[in-house]
DNA sequence: GTTTTGTAATAGTGTTACTATTAAATTTGT
DNA sequence: ACAAATTTAATAGTAACACTATTACAAAAC
């Protein structure tokens, strides 16, 4: 309950916390209520009045740790893609092939972590669904430029970038690395939610989840011509 | 002014508003000063309040054209896609061959509206920049099924459609034509955002616009090998 | 053992989304 | 043409929300 990320070594920004949520018992239930509290809710209906009455704390007491809910919202998808970003290059390390090592990235950013194995880090499943339903809200804003600018998003594109360079291993003269991996990225968790609440946008079902076979055969057809 | 998509026949899911806002004069100034308030402050900072004080009348007169704020962005988004579907039919109409008419599609989708040219509909290109900036906020949401059942995205999915129609004349077995028409819908606007605001994330710039060459060179590419 | 620092609660403020009610204007039926 | 029906829009609210100022209390440091 209270170990959320405790294996990832990459730092989150110190711009999205007024105090580290990790240096103390109340900020660790802050963490891992919210993640239960957005995943039910989402992120509209999510308050920090509900969230303190959740934990039996009280709204101001959230707001010695987060200045806002947005902010929240930031700090939690940063943990998730700092998890992948671990796990991006753990698995991908010591493959030699360029392509089986675009194969394994394509994996890891697309597939849905499965219930039945073990988790790089906690909550996963949990933070994926947050990123899934939820993450969009958090980049998409009038405030992307100065949050930018502080460092918020760098976990993010350092990921992106981590694929890019693997890209240009398998196609050093592909013009457009970054739209692919981005478009990726994005599209992979859009189609998700299209599986689930629009099926007539995506090919994919939650039966039979073909995310990772169409990237897969995206990616590969447009790299080998080039 | 108050002429917004005067030449479109595709008709607006009844849903969307309370009253409708092409019956009266007020609610013609609501359309118009609302898209550039939302384009201007964003959907967040954006209130019926302001809305109200620009046009010189109440807040609770808004309320009798539109429930709310989400169901205005709503209806703006579906006069962009109506316009965009219009022109669809129009324009690959009278196209014979299936690869120009998919060429042809990816412009549509994928392009920022030329200010030079004529659009087909009035505020083409504010409502393009709505539709990149807070759309998504519209659609990932939890009332998604609710506004599904009643038929609110359909017009979106009539688009998609149009388009599925056409990759499946040119490769009539890609398994996968729904989710690579969404992908490109939502990641030509996504990447959009990206070039102004994360170039990390992507090849495209503001000065030198890639999106639809990425889509167009991703599209064919793999179309051609089924 | 006193000072310093950290923790969290009380009690608020201003804003927002949304509603109930009513007056005035417009349209309709005859 | 004129009363009835309907539409339009304003006043005046409410409840919930995001967020803050202040203070009491506890733990740690010196």
């Amino acid at each position: 309950m209270n170990q959320i990320l405790s294996n990832i070594s990459i730092s989150i920004n110190k711009e999205l916390y007024v105090k580290d949520p990790h240096t103390s018992l109340l900020g660790k239930s802050i963490l891992n209520v919210a993640i239960d509290l957005i995943d039910n809710l989402g992120f509209e209906q999510f308050t920090f009045k509900k969230l303190a009455n959740e934990i039996k704390t009280s709204e101001a007491s959230i707001y010695r740790y987060f200045e806002n809910k947005h902010k929240l919202l930031l700090y939690l998808t940063n943990c998730y893609w700092a998890g992948i970003l671990t796990r991006l290059l753990f698995e991908t390390n010591n493959i030699i092939d360029p392509s089986l090592r675009l194969k394994k990235a394509i994996h890891i950013l697309t597939s849905f972590p499965d219930p039945t194995r073990d988790s790089l880090f906690t909550n996963e499943q949990i933070l994926k669904r947050i990123v899934i339903n939820e993450a969009v809200k958090a980049l998409i804003t009038k405030e992307v430029d100065q949050e930018n600018q502080v460092g918020i998003f760098s976990v993010y594109k350092d990921v992106v970038n981590a694929v890019v360079v693997i890209i240009l291993d398998v196609s050093p003269n592909y013009p457009y690395p970054n739209m692919l991996v981005s478009s990726m990225i994005e599209g992979s968790n859009q189609q998700r939610f299209f599986a689930e609440h629009l099926p007539r946008l995506t090919n994919s079902r939650k039966e039979e989840d073909l995310v990772e076979h169409f990237y897969l055969d995206l990616v590969f057809k447009t790299l080998k011509n080039d």
